[in-house]
DNA sequence: ACCTCGACCTGGGCGC
DNA sequence: TGCGCCCAGGTCGAGG
């Protein structure tokens, strides 16, 4: 479920903490989770060097170390968190729409995978309820010529993300414009929840052969995109930013999905009930009165 | 070359 | 109450 804006607001979280700290020690209880190198070496690597800073690009996480750099793929249900044993242990608590997790300090539980300790006894714990996550290490230098980042398209909340780029994508596909948005090597960042709410904003119906958009319509995605995905960062922000005692105000983000998982309900702009459709092998919910 | 589909996982919700 | 079935969606390899 962490799609862009669940991953920068992870990584925002993580960067208030994790420069600056130094990995002492490293458990991975879940060894399929690590890509790249093999399990040992990424142990070895990782042990020593101290976190500098985070990055983020589509969905992935970028955590880097003096060296190294590590990519992190939550998959469906990764949660990355930093955590202070100091300040008092809390249980779990996610997000209802998220399922992020919204609780300070969580015990590690027999779904953290992968738990690195800093030298001052603070700890970055990796949990992943389906295993469906991977994290991967490449040397620093090297990161941006990596097969994970080199197979992405345009991030949408960066300056290479225009109509024009979009425009040529579309063009050249016969597959929905629903599965075209899930396609992370057209623009990357965007998941099942957010296909949905950029093509309702845009009044563009998800069945639609994404090469017979025209360009108004590419050119309203171009510019709904990045104002969608940046309005949901703010809103996690709120519910999530203040990492210390956020626990989980439902009402507050509930509300903001305008068609995604409301089938069955009313249209918030026309009443209309909403109609539901496997499209691409995806769950999705648009409005036929509103979306053409 | 392009596209679709099922596998990978687990927990939660629902029906019987 | 409890069991079993199906669903969720990101990614990737297999097959069309």
């Amino acid at each position: 479920m962490p799609e862009l804006p669940e991953a920068e607001t992870i990584r925002r979280g993580l960067q208030k903490y994790l420069p600056g700290k130094t990995v002492a020690k490293v458990t991975v209880k879940e060894r399929k989770l690590i890509r790249v190198p093999a399990c040992e070496e990424f142990i070895k690597r990782l042990t020593g060097q101290a976190f500098t800073g985070t990055r983020r690009i589509g969905k992935i996480v970028i955590l880097d170390l003096e060296k190294d750099s590590i990519l992190v793929r939550l998959g469906m249900t990764g949660q990355l968190t930093f955590r202070d044993p100091k300040s008092g242990d809390t249980a779990f608590k996610t997000h209802p729409v998220t399922k992020l997790q919204t609780s300070s300090n969580p015990v590690p539980d027999k779904h953290t995978h992968i738990i690195a300790e800093h030298t001052d006894g603070t700890m970055l714990c990796y949990r992943d309820i389906r295993k469906f996550g991977k994290w991967l290490m490449y040397a620093k230098d090297e990161l941006w010529q990596c097969p994970e980042i080199q197979a992405l398209g345009p991030d949408p909340l960066s300056a290479d993300f225009t109509c024009e780029k979009l425009c040529k994508s579309l063009a050249r596909t016969s597959r929905s414009i629903k599965t075209a948005l899930l396609d992370q090597s057209i623009v990357c960042g965007i998941g099942n929840i957010y296909a949905d709410e950029i093509l309702f904003a845009c009044g563009i119906s998800p069945l639609r052969q994404a090469s017979s958009l025209t360009e108004d319509e590419i050119s309203r995605i171009a510019c709904q995109t990045p104002a969608i995905l940046e309005a949901s960062i703010s809103r996690n922000g709120t519910t999530f930013s203040d990492y210390r005692d956020a626990d989980g105000n439902p009402g507050e983000n509930v509300g903001f999905l305008q068609v995604y998982g409301r089938s069955g309900s009313p249209c918030p702009s026309c009443g209309q009930i909403l109609k539901r459709e496997v499209v691409g092998g995806r769950g999705t919910s648009w409005c036929e009165r509103c979306q053409h």
